[in-house]
DNA sequence: CCCAATCGGGCATGAACGGGCATGAGCGGG
DNA sequence: CCCGCTCATGCCCGTTCATGCCCGATTGGG
């Protein structure tokens, strides 16, 4: 196994899990403290985990739930397939807006080598994740960047998004539902993704099946904005249906 | 067989198994191991494979840049023990710009804890180490991210920075001297360190001594620009002098 | 405040690398 | 048909890289 290769998979298994540590490492991929701390250097110094006293965890969390590691082991296999079906949403070349949120962020990171169009993000992990995307121009929404989801909201943002017109717009939401619409707990947050819908000529919104119901402190649209839900078989068909009455599509991934 | 229908098959077998070598590849093609070595330098520069130590990688498995931890590696000493002096003109409370670059993203990462301060920035790699950073209020400067240096550039950087106004700006250099003032190689990033500049009451030059005397395409102000610059002890007292001359304190780390 | 775990700099080693040179096959102009 | 040129390949050898080992310094939990 070659050395970026280890690396690649310790970044992998300190994002899934939250935290790597030096011994385990060792003992895992068969190879002294000594390398483990070369590599753990290494993607300290790329900026992609930050080193701790006997071990590492991964920078830009993506979200705030309190255990990251059970919720990310909860919902992954969903998300994994939702953001599997979102890549099928893509155009083949033009510009999409892409939200904050773990959902989303796997979908991004999941952009195969070869596509080639223009990306749009006030999320600071996505965008970490697509600088070094060889075929993507990226555009960078500024703004106050809020800790829980690092993610940039306010005035240089909410003016960003008014400013342009784009494809494509994949959206995350905490909770929604027909009569609630779409709901997230903070309102600055609601307000930059009111004015991502308003600057995509498509709405897909990407949520797994256990925030259907949800209903958070901060609307930013009603399911009827949405143009494509892209969802796991945790939602009911007559859920689905009922939803599809209200001229959203629904992928069941 | 001909050696682009080698390197064809070769590329052809790393996509298949995530990995080729060296070794095996000369056996399996009857050729010595620097054919191979050639085939894949070939690849890498055709931008498909990476080439790592023992053999290569097809491009896209991996999503971290190591070649951003090579650069740090140059002069990663002097670089060390710059960021860390300028630890000492960070003001207790306050509002900073950082610039990109890898000294200063390195001086980013050494950020105490403790702190607590208004930052600015335009660099991806420095706003996602800051991101998590608890006494810091992170404000990012959103643009067009290019792709080798991972900053904001362009119209939302320009007017981002028109807009405010900073206690200190700490940027970084590809050369300077009283001649030819602070240059780097593109125009579009020097148009966003000049408005870094007008945004800042006082500015910090953090540059090795290596930059000293070197002249890149774009020109983005005059050494009389800087209040203090930070390098190491390889630039020579007669030269440090010759600058304190022009009115810029200088010290030597 | 102490001690064990961890860290990181220095050194050693074997594998891999790559620049330089030589050889031989194909190519093209005269 | 000849001769010089280019290209692909192989070989040589000094250099670099990845890794392991050692040991004194540092860290952090109890």
């Amino acid at each position: 196994m070659y050395a970026p290769e280890r690396q690649q998979e310790i970044l992998r298994l300190a994002r899934d899990s939250g935290r790597v540590d030096v011994v385990s490492l060792a003992v895992q991929f068969q190879v002294t403290a000594e390398t483990i701390r070369r590599d753990l250097k290494t993607l300290d110094r790329a900026g992609v985990v930050r080193r701790v006293h006997g071990g590492a965890i991964p920078v830009g969390r993506l979200d705030f739930e309190p255990d990251l590691a059970e919720r990310e082991t909860t919902a992954a296999d969903e998300k994994d397939r939702i953001a599997r079906a979102a890549l099928a949403e893509l155009p083949d070349e033009g510009t999409m807006i892409v939200d904050a949120g773990s959902t989303v962020a796997l979908f991004a990171a999941a952009l195969p080598m070869e596509f080639s169009l223009t990306v749009v993000t006030h999320s600071l992990p996505t965008a970490a994740r697509l600088a070094d995307h060889p075929g993507i121009q990226l555009h960078l929404v500024g703004g106050r960047v809020r800790h829980r989801t690092r993610a940039a909201v306010d005035a240089w943002a909410l003016r960003a998004y008014g400013e342009i017109r784009a494809d494509v717009l994949f959206v995350a939401a905490n909770g929604f539902s027909t009569e609630h619409g779409l709901t997230t707990p903070d309102l600055a947050e609601a307000a930059v993704k009111r004015a991502a819908m308003a600057a995509a000529r498509r709405v897909v919104l990407l949520a797994d099946s256990s925030k259907h119901g949800q209903e958070h402190f901060a609307r930013f649209g009603g399911l009827n904005d949405v143009d494509l839900l892209i969802t796991d078989s945790g939602l009911s068909p007559e859920d689905a249906l009922a939803i599809e009455r209200g001229g959203t599509e629904v992928v069941r991934a």
